[in-house]
DNA sequence: CAAATTTAATAGTATTACTATCATTTAAAA
DNA sequence: TTTTAAATGATAGTAATACTATTAAATTTG
């Protein structure tokens, strides 16, 4: 595993002032991490994420229109964190066959080990994928938030992938339905080992799941 | 398609009185899918809810405990209903293969014409299940509402068809893995097809969704 | 150093998610 | 048919949420 000390780049349509750009900005973006994994998104609040900070109310609303545009930050630096593993992963590797098993064991291992270094802790977000991102989903502006391009990264990162199925094999009709199947596949399976697990066949410990959606994926696309 | 005129078994861990029992209880189930579907479940409120009946907001709280508890209402009822039409259409067949082409066929093909003669609505209720369904299970909560029974109604009908799976080939290993891939998959992809649909390589009219998924399931299994 | 920008401190509002009380209607039991 | 119980209606009230607004202080930039 690569350390990436890489800034991702966070589309501006998402909010007020950039996150980035400050010392407030990146406690908020931080202790949001830890709050949200900590409660859930529910009772998640602007007010609590205040007092953690130590900073009034009014000034996160500088930062953000409202947590569900946090969430759609989050859930979007998440993609571009993914996707930017994934480039480096596969750099310089000829064959297509390589580099396809590559980024796909990048979007089906766990998300382990802590190797965050700047203000934002993925071990924590991935977390928080796995049980809020359908949140930022599922709402009545999606169409309207597509276009403003809310969800850009979570589809570059889709379509870098099913490039790579198109050239491993051009004749395969859905790379993107496929690759989104596994993603959100992985990341639903994972809650339900977790928290339903009636619903797998898989333990803790052995990473079945990783093993069935490797196995799905190579069993579709030859 | 046959017409489904039979009564929907709930459990009564998700009420505190039963809507079936009641005028009252059904104009709540009756008013609340329009709504929720109208308004999405955020902007869904018991207060609006209760002035579509012309009822008092406290009649409502005599039904549910609050407004979670009622779109988990909704799901088990959905996920009965389906395990239900599941057992209507593989009754009395013999062979195993056939019995399981038939149950995926529930599971992948869109829910179109309205066949309620109750007072649910099947084709709104299945919109909700794609768009607000997920809502239901990822909250702190989840592993509680497990223990008391809240998420019966899913596990016996992925168990119901991963017992199939088990009969066309005991050597698979996953076989609810595989179901509730399938479930959560075609409902993401009906999604994503109406919203995102860049996410996707299908398009409006023909259902390569279907398609997608009876491949995968049968490659899977092989 | 002055000007502009950012943050802090505080206040305030409409809505949400409930709980409580009591009168009235409807249904069931005696 | 009366009596009783259960369900519903009508109304009120509360703490928390999701904001908006304003002004002062601090910090950064030119």
């Amino acid at each position: 595993m690569k350390n990436l000390q890489v800034t991702i780049d966070v589309s501006d349509k998402l909010f007020v002032r950039n996150p980035d750009a400050s010392i407030l900005g990146q406690k908020i973006i931080r202790n949001a991490i830890n709050l949200i994994d900590k409660l859930g998104f529910e009772a998640f609040t602007f007010k609590k994420l205040s007092i953690a900070i130590g900073s009034p109310e009014s000034s996160l609303y500088r930062y953000f229109e409202n947590k569900h545009m946090l969430l759609l930050y989050l859930t979007n630096w998440y993609w571009s964190w993914l996707e930017k593993k994934i480039v480096l992963e596969t750099l310089n590797i000829e064959s297509p066959i390589v580099r396809l098993e590559k980024a796909i064991t990048v979007l089906t291992e766990p998300v382990l080990e802590d190797i965050s270094v700047s203000y934002v802790n993925e071990v924590l977000l991935n977390r928080i994928i796995i049980a809020e991102s359908a949140k930022a989903i599922h709402t009545k502006e999606v169409d309207k938030e597509n276009r403003k391009g809310c969800f850009d990264s979570y589809k570059n990162m889709v379509n870098r992938v099913a490039e790579i199925v198109h050239e491993v094999n051009p004749r395969f009709k859905y790379p993107r339905m496929l690759v989104s199947t596994l993603v959100e596949g992985v990341h639903q399976q994972r809650f339900f080992l977790k928290h339903l697990p009636a619903l797998t066949d898989s333990r803790e410990g052995e990473d079945s799941i990783t093993n069935f959606y490797i196995q799905l994926f190579f069993k579709m696309i030859s």
